[in-house]
DNA sequence: CTTGGGTGTTCGGCAATCGCAAACACCGAG
DNA sequence: CTCGGTGTTTGCGATTGCCGAACACCCAAG
């Protein structure tokens, strides 16, 4: 266990750069050192890395394979080295992957991160924003936002707030349909469904006594969008009504683009969760960031923090019920 | 990122050892050495690793965090130097921590590992067996063995063998209560159950048409086990009926201990597999072995073959040479 | 067929670095 | 107060690492 770890560093660069000549231009260095120190860690490892020839070096399998092995420990040791490092001064320094959906990255997430950079100015950060689903290990992710059900159980997770959702048309498809006044009246409208026109679309609404089981409903759909910024704008456009998160909603509802239905029945909500994979360590930044994530949205998100809960849903001359 | 690694080794070996003096004096190298890479190490990454005193060094909390990983990455490496060196001569090195159940691990896992570690020489493995759930990944195993379900998503899995499962009971039981001639007698019966008495007791048995639902009978357990030898012995003792995987009811039923009820009744069968971490990289020691427990076990395990249904609780010698 | 420009490897000599041992500073137990 | 145990500092010696030039090699272009 005692190799030279100038050896491996000198390895890696001649690897990167193509050709030990070329990596001895750029780090300064004579290429009879790199020469010398790739032949020692081969020796050392019983194991020929390049294939040399007067046209350049070509890795060998195992020098492939070594090559990726110690990038990964050379990033696990960037991590401990970030870790233990600000321990002092308390800033937090290292670098940070995030996955996020899509709406939620760009409304929410997004501000918030960049307030957290500011906080701590020696930390890097990368925020990939993408509706599908993304594996958060193999895409090597310390960090994803998932919202609704977890299936990937290798995974930890930390709620971080509830995303309710409601139900909402526009104020002409309203004046046009009318309102339903009670959930069984939703079967009487057209209705913007998520997913897939295959699967048959239902929502699910809160119980009305405590311990009951949720009252669901299967509604028509006319129109299936697989997205919410979507739905969101055929329900503007006034196609139906649609469930929608209310962190999707909002600001329809602010400028009453878009009026709430039957708020007296809530669909049941989701729960937005952070989650990281479970190392032995969990770096400090994702520690910090996930307790700024939960400060900032577990009580009053953001989306709910608005004025609009208080006004009348009043839409020109329809007097739309609410309560 | 350019730290010098000797000094990072330095600094285990002073933890390890529990101070500079101790550490020096076991390397054979001087104490002011040592005392020098320290010091550097803690000036490059601006942090104290070492609170000092004439009384010997005592590690701070970032001194602590900074040993765990890199402890971590040494192993780490290690793997990386493992996988790839021997990588010519086709010899397999480094090192294998598996899990298994108790039974499984000492009949039939055993014989298999010692003779697999007789062909790769330099291939370090240990063996934990215990029957309770262990979890691979915090626990720090390589390999384990599963028997049945699998619940953890985060484990790569890959079956190794079919779990057939018999019902038995002792000569001396049949003769005197009979034997049953459908599944439905079998509720006239005493069985003998797996787990706690709190939960019903169900056999399943595979379906007589290909399509159908799999028959399943509540039992009457007098008996109720959580361990697959008891139930064994409790069977031959004459206690009752118990379903019993193959694996540990075969050598009983060949010396007629036991008998086979109801053999054109099959109950479903468990699956065995092997689960491991999903890393980025698979060692070659985990590949190998479970081409290997594959190999021997996936067509006919080695409990089906009939000259090996004696004594698989006789360690070793039998099955290397069927091999 | 020759030659030039690009590989990577080898060699000799210089010197910086590394490492040791001894001396030093410190503190607590006896 | 002294002794025995820390870890730290210092000065000197030589091993080690390093560079640059010369070398060997091969392909491609002329």
């Amino acid at each position: 266990m005692d190799y030279d770890f100038s050896d491996i560093r000198a390895y890696i660069q001649v690897v990167e750069n193509g050709g030990i000549n070329a990596a001895a231009s750029r780090l300064n260095v004579s290429k009879s050192q790199l020469s010398a120190r790739v032949a020692r860690l081969e020796s050392e490892l019983h194991v020929k890395l390049l294939h040399r020839s007067p046209r350049g070096v070509a890795l060998t399998d195992a020098g492939q394979r070594f090559y990726e092995h110690m990038r990964d420990v050379l990033a696990r040791m960037q991590q401990a080295v970030d870790d233990v490092s600000g321990e002092e001064s308390g800033q937090i320094v290292g670098s940070l992957r995030i996955a996020a959906p899509m709406t939620f990255g760009t409304a929410y997430l997004g501000p918030l991160l960049y307030a957290f950079m500011r906080e701590h100015p020696a930390l890097d950060l990368s925020l990939d924003l993408d509706d599908r689903y993304v594996d958060i290990l193999s895409g090597g992710y310390d960090l994803g936002v998932r919202i609704g059900r977890l299936y990937d159980s290798s995974l930890m997770a930390r709620r971080i707030a509830a995303s309710r959702r409601v139900l909402v048309c526009s104020p002409e498809y309203a004046q046009r349909n009318g309102v339903p006044e009670t959930i069984e009246d939703i079967r009487q409208h057209d209705c913007i469904c998520y997913g897939s026109a295959s699967v048959a679309p239902y929502w699910q609404f809160v119980p009305q006594e405590e311990g009951e089981a949720p009252r669901q409903i299967v509604v028509r759909g006319r129109v299936h969008l697989n997205n919410g910024e979507s739905m969101r704008d055929a329900a503007i456009a006034g196609l139906g009504i649609a469930a929608l998160p209310m962190f999707i909603a909002a600001p329809a509802l602010r400028d009453h683009k878009l009026i709430e239905l039957l708020p007296e029945s809530p669909l049941t909500a989701d729960t937005i969760y952070a989650v990281y994979p479970q190392t032995r360590y969990v770096s400090r930044a994702v520690r910090a960031l996930i307790d700024t994530l939960v400060a900032d949205f577990e009580h009053t998100p953001p989306w709910e923090r608005d004025n609009l809960r208080g006004k009348p849903n009043t839409i020109g001359s329809i007097d739309v019920k609410s309560r």
